[in-house]
DNA sequence: GACGTACAGTGTACGACGTACGGTGTACTA
DNA sequence: TAGTACACCGTACGTCGTACACTGTACGTC
């Protein structure tokens, strides 16, 4: 919070950019990005729509703000312990935080100037990944491999209208199934068939990806 | 294309849903999936708004058609190689693909229903993989684990706004660097640095992860 | 020829959107 | 008491997706 914010709250203002965003946020999980209108986030906040203009320059960087307080939920890689348990704690709350806003995804592909919590963030990454050995240029793919498996990973998991095993099982066999000729698609169905049987989790199927991307990484540091 | 599309064609229809589709992507491309309107995309065919709705349901069904027809592009797995090479072949053509065409993959995260060209593609990775030797639960593994790498990149690609080693040395030296205090971010200063000195190339950069993962996953499957 | 039907394509209109602009009102300073 | 600053808002403009009712033409059938 700026020092401006700060006044404006000890004044007795109703809104702030704070109040704002954070509204918006919780607007976008409710409705998705695209029942977000000014309008209606006016509304919600008690206040016509272009009060929320003194806050905010734009749509456009209402929608950076919220994309970043989304990046502060995700926690720092802690310091203090061995950098897979690290890199692994701060990958799973990631992907949770994520699973929670995944309007957040799609909006990463047009927001290109990044805010100042994903700088912390990366910034704690890399911290971590040069402690443990890695060298500066395998620090930066390593990076690049991990971001890119936890963004894929939400991006994919948000494509795909179930949550659990439950949801799966029922839309695999009343929706899936029925669009698969099995002669046309054997394996799709084969593979359907046996995820029925064997439940989905996506909190299992990430880390199972996770620790497979960890354990190739570590050859790649040179111990210190 | 199916039957009646064949007869509008054969009848001198000048719109056709493949025409009024493959117009969308053009004009997605050359403007953003933001200036892709109804009546900015009859324009480019020489049309009214509202002659598109005899080929497109609703705007929502033309950018399914859309990222479909971005699938379309996609090399599917090669068959006669060796699984590693074919499926190197297929990720290195979405990669392509998708840096093409950003904004097919800000619209995934919002689209729940795959189409045709996606379905065809799913099947041929799977295939490939279980004739490789991936039991049915681990095809499915590394599965999830190569797409969300692949769309992880890509995602992660488009979020930066800059694709040429010339490009990310000016962009760093002149914006990056001045934004990241060395105080607050030593890691990320050194990290740029030596990305500078060392050249940054997307498609090497993806290559690094992509080979560290295919490695990962070749234990994994039981040898013929 | 005349007439009916089917259907590709369109003009108009409605409600919602982002936001420019020019107000209000209140709280504080001088 | 007058002046100033600024949080807040009402109105209006251009654009959006699209419902609805309409045109014109092509092609039967007599």
């Amino acid at each position: 919070m700026s020092a401006r914010e700060q006044e404006q709250v000890a004044s007795g203002a109703v809104l702030s950019k704070q109040r704002v965003v954070v509204e918006a946020v919780r607007l976008a999980d409710r409705e998705g990005v695209d029942g977000l209108s000014m309008r209606r986030l006016a509304g919600a906040l008690g206040a016509g729509a272009m009060s929320l203009y003194h806050y905010v320059a734009s749509k456009e960087e209402l929608l950076d703000a919220m994309v970043d307080l989304v990046f502060e939920e995700i926690e720092l890689a802690p310091e203090g312990t061995d950098w897979q348990s690290a890199m692994r704690r701060r990958a799973i709350s990631a992907r949770q935080v994520l699973a929670r806003h995944p309007w957040a995804i799609g909006l990463m592909e047009s927001r290109t100037s990044a805010g100042p919590a994903n700088l912390r963030h990366h910034e704690a990454v890399t911290a971590c990944l040069r402690k443990a050995g890695f060298p500066v240029l395998m620090a930066t793919h390593a990076n690049w491999l991990l971001d890119s498996y936890v963004y894929g990973f939400a991006l994919h998991a948000a494509s795909v209208p179930f949550d659990t095993t439950d949801e799966f099982a029922d839309m695999a066999e009343n929706v899936f199934l029925p669009q698969l000729p099995p002669d046309e698609f054997p394996y799709l169905n084969e593979s359907a068939a046996a995820l029925i049987a064997a439940g989905y989790d996506p909190a299992e199927e990430f880390i199972f990806g996770l620790d497979l991307v960890l354990a190739a990484l570590e050859p790649l540091r040179v111990s210190a």
